[in-house]
DNA sequence: AAGTAAATACCCTTTAAGGGGTAGTTTCAT
DNA sequence: ATGAAACTACCCCTTAAAGGGTATTTACTT
């Protein structure tokens, strides 16, 4: 039997995993939190083979989760499930230590079986995700294109912060933060910053 | 037996409530769509009592749903099912006809009591959900606050037009609408396009 | 018919930031 | 230690739009 632990702030698709469960004779679940915070607090009393999380959740989201996991019990084997099919939330989670990503817009059928492949010991990725392109995705692109400093910056805008608060956090001329704003935009190939402002809220919304 | 239409894009909630009514001696499951424009054909040669809908779909939300079906299908009753607690959603769904809303962030059982509420007549309301809220939410602020045109140019802004292209839609002058949004970011107590930008965004992103 | 709110369209001034440069200075890897 | 990349900081010019007004017309309200 496979020792469950799932981490999901939706009861009614927590419910709904229950139900799938109930009476599964290869999958057992040994308990369940609605964020990451309880599943860390349910983690130390209890010995699961796999978690089961979701990535947006309150208080701690599956990415932090995934992290402290690993970190204090390696062996615990991890599948994503998330309705994001954004390709920086995918790889986040394989970065954070996920064997498996499943879509919530894919059947329950289908968590049972990444659950049963990262049991074995073996990565799950649901048919609609196109590893080979994770490697090409625009995180990628951007962490080849975008310089640290620019990076830090988009998250900045992201945040609301205009070109010379930016300054202010970084200790910089507001100049140097216009320069790498227009790189920033540049790189992108974006139009202007609605577009910018655009690109960073989507991209650092999930954080 | 209540006959039960679902619309919900997540394939494995579907399958969690499809679980969850199989088996249920008052509720029959006789057809399921993944958008609304899916359920619209399959409302074409069914007569369900009820409808379950989630709002946030591809093709067709469950706002645009819900009205087209009160338009074609009057005596259906509709359950909301979402996992907005955005005021603004509940009243947009409430304003199509629907009769019920439920979060998903709520157990299972509560979309089981909502489908028997509205199915005799009544209403439903998950007991986070505190409706005398809803009456002095921002919207309703926004709506008493901001004038018809006002609304609209924030509805562009949210699209990412700019002002002259806002104006080239109104056929007004790009003077008027700058005007506008002005008047906007003024009545609202915002400081600045960022700002502005991001509210309606926010407002916005779910239509 | 008078009053009010809204929409329209303009005024002026200032700021933020795009688009396009240049250039000095760290920082790091080969 | 040499060279590339990144960071820094500035130049120019232009545009979008904020912030603050005013005036006119339209439309609804009582």
């Amino acid at each position: 039997m496979i020792k469950l632990l799932i981490s999901e702030d939706h009861q009614s698709l927590l419910d709904g995993l229950l139900l799938l469960f109930k009476g599964d004779d290869a999958i057992e679940v040994i308990g369940f939190a609605r964020d990451g915070q309880e599943l860390l607090e349910i983690l130390q009393h209890k010995k699961p083979d796999v978690l089961l999380t979701d990535i947006n959740m309150p208080r701690m989201n599956g990415i932090e989760l995934c992290k402290k996991v690993k970190e204090t019990n390696p062996k615990v084997k991890i599948v994503a499930f998330s309705m994001f099919e954004n390709e920086d939330a995918i790889k986040d989670m394989l970065e954070a230590g996920a064997m498996a990503y499943v879509l919530k817009q894919r059947p329950l059928a289908e968590v049972r079986k990444a659950i049963i492949s990262v049991s074995r010991g073996e990565r799950y990725f649901d048919s609609t995700i196109d590893l080979s392109q994770i490697e090409n995705t625009e995180k990628s692109k951007e962490k080849t294109l975008l310089s640290p400093s620019e990076r830090e910056i988009l998250k900045l805008i992201a945040q609301g912060k205009n070109s010379s608060e930016i300054a202010e956090i970084r200790f910089t001329a507001s100049s140097t933060v216009l320069k790498h704003r227009k790189n920033i935009i540049q790189k992108l190939g974006l139009h202007g910053k609605g577009e910018l402002l655009r690109y960073a809220l989507n991209k650092y919304k999930h954080y």
